[in-house]
DNA sequence: ACTCACGGGACAGCCCGTTCTT
DNA sequence: AAGAACGGGCTGTCCCGTGAGT
């Protein structure tokens, strides 16, 4: 039951590699995977580079290994607490304010969204990886659609996926557009849009 | 009577200047400005270097003035025929069908999205360019909504900057994850979605 | 007899060719083949490049008829007046006394030394003609040398090659050294020598 | 006891710096430094240029290095043994001979001579190294020459620095010549031009 | 566990020589 | 004669990954 093996981190090593990660995963988050070099890495973290070449063997392995501390730390920090809200809908309400006046995890911006759009080229294993998150995330969505529904708070006939790919795209989309302009109106737009939404299928119930 | 003077486009140059400009603008589009290398567009073009710096004095020229271009084509393509609808609301309705219908004017996406997420670090001149023709977009979108308020087919009390933000984001937020999945899905959810929208936001009128 | 047609020169056309060459001659005595461009020389001429490339097919040549130019400009300079001396002797004297203190005619130094220099590695029709030059001029003080001997002012046994190129090396010796220091001495010192020389085969005579 | 000191080379670096220096040496002296481009230096050396400017930071850097190996194996050559000599004015004979009858310890002639034309338009540092080689040359002579007329070899009233001149003006002119002619002769000749001065030098003393 | 030297490779921007059109 | 156009080469910089040393 004991676990001999080494836990989550101890080693000195081990907390090298977390403080890489986390220099490096907001670089990548704002720069790119080409525009982000391991020599900026090396001013950031202050290791030299054999140092850092001793935890990751690519600046591939290091660049994913840096998005899924990004995805980590943005998918704790989305998650939020729904035990707040009572009914299914209302945590799906919550789940939308939390996304919308929640600043992000990651310097530069939401981590899927960039990664989609910057490995839309290549880089498949990285790209794997975002489909996977934006999948998890859209049936985390979805799940409390079909509560909601079961719940009676929404239509019967409420496609959850589409509700699901709906708050998902109009997110993200206000995310873009808000760094854009630099101004959280599209965001709260956004917000909007979805609560009417919400109310649209609730109403249209009876 | 003689016209001495030249006029958009004849002289060879011009034309090298445009061949340039149509292999370069879907590169700069699916890799980025970091991830496309002037020996890339050699090699799309067929010039070498000489040829590609007499008509672009950096790299960062070239890629606005492929920004350009591929901004040109993608409105050309977006704008559609209006005409065909009869409403200013069928119009909006027509807008998102013609978007969401229409492959994209240059390979590797939405120039819009991918340069807008690409410069979200630096590049303040492109991030400029992205910027100003997102606010024409959300201009034409809430000039119709008003349009469509003042025939008495929207609810007069309809913000049109939230609705045409609202047309945005989810359009280009459903861009971003069709092209994730390889799928017009979430593209045409999101047609749905505005459509839905847009009677919600007529059906109240009364 | 009369010849209609063009004299050595008078068209416009030849007579910017000499303009042309007179510039760039002391550019490319000075600098070298490689060392000098063709922008350089419009620079100096304030031709463009078609200008310059009307009268000479290909930098080579250019360099080559500059070279002839700078070598009819040095000879003539060089040539002197020697029939202010009496005797053969006094002849060699005084073509020495001439070459010391008379100025190059071409910015950059003595154009055989440089040209010799310059194409030591390549450029073989360049290199024949420095060689060309060079033979003349040993044949002309061999033969001053041959008369001084016919008119018993040297010793009979005297080798007039050697004596030929004894002069020349001491003096195009002396020209490199007085350029690098910046100073005349060297080149007064090769003048004592070479006289103290004809004094030694004068004197051995009887 | 433990040697903590660098001694002159050890590392791996400076084998390649070495290396490097050893291949263009020749080539700068042959070609010149505008007709010497890095990817020659590249092909010699079988180095890429990043391994090339990790050791020199601009080619000014790398051709003055070049010069100085230049100089450095040309000197050692030179030297010659003259303790063989056993009086001050045989080793002057000695070194005229010695000059004449070694071959250039690198390739494309006399690095001094060639150094001094090609730079005499610009690259001062250079230049001045050259004119340093030149004068510790000089004093060398200089001081054998005082050394004949403290022994009674050479009349007391004897210029030396004009002596030093001599030789080294006669030497170098006759180098150029010899190149040029593809032939020893005009070596030979300043051989025994030098032997007949130092003769007539010699014999007038008395 | 980390530093630092090392070197292969690619890249950007510049310039050069030459041709072609005007 | 001007000057635009273009192929090609070059310099200096940067980057990535390795390996010796510590």
């Amino acid at each position: 039951l004991s676990q001999p093996f080494r836990s989550t981190n101890s080693s000195k090593g081990e907390s090298t590699r977390q403080a890489i990660l986390e220099h490096a995963a907001p670089l990548f988050n704002q720069r790119g995977f080409e525009g982000c070099s391991i020599t900026d890495i090396m001013a950031a973290t202050g290791l030299q580079k054999g140092g850092i070449y001793r935890h990751f063997s690519s600046k591939e392995e290091l660049a994913e290994a840096a998005f899924r501390h990004s995805l980590k730390l943005t998918l704790r920090r989305r998650r939020g607490d729904l035990t707040q809200a009572r009914t299914p809908l209302d945590k799906l309400r919550l789940l939308v304010e939390h996304f919308v006046h929640t600043p992000t995890a990651v310097a530069g911006g939401c981590p899927l969204l960039n990664t989609a759009v910057d490995t839309d080229d290549g880089n498949p294993a990285l790209r794997t990886l975002v489909r996977r998150a934006f999948r998890a995330w859209r049936r985390r969505i979805s799940s409390l659609a079909q509560q909601a529904i079961d719940a009676h708070e929404l239509r019967p006939d409420t496609d959850v996926l589409w509700l699901a790919n709906t708050v998902i795209s109009t997110l993200e989309g206000a995310v873009m557009l808000s760094r854009l302009e630099r101004s959280k109106t599209p965001l709260l737009h956004a917000q909007q849009t979805l609560n009417l939404l919400l109310d649209t299928l609730a109403s249209k119930r009876r």
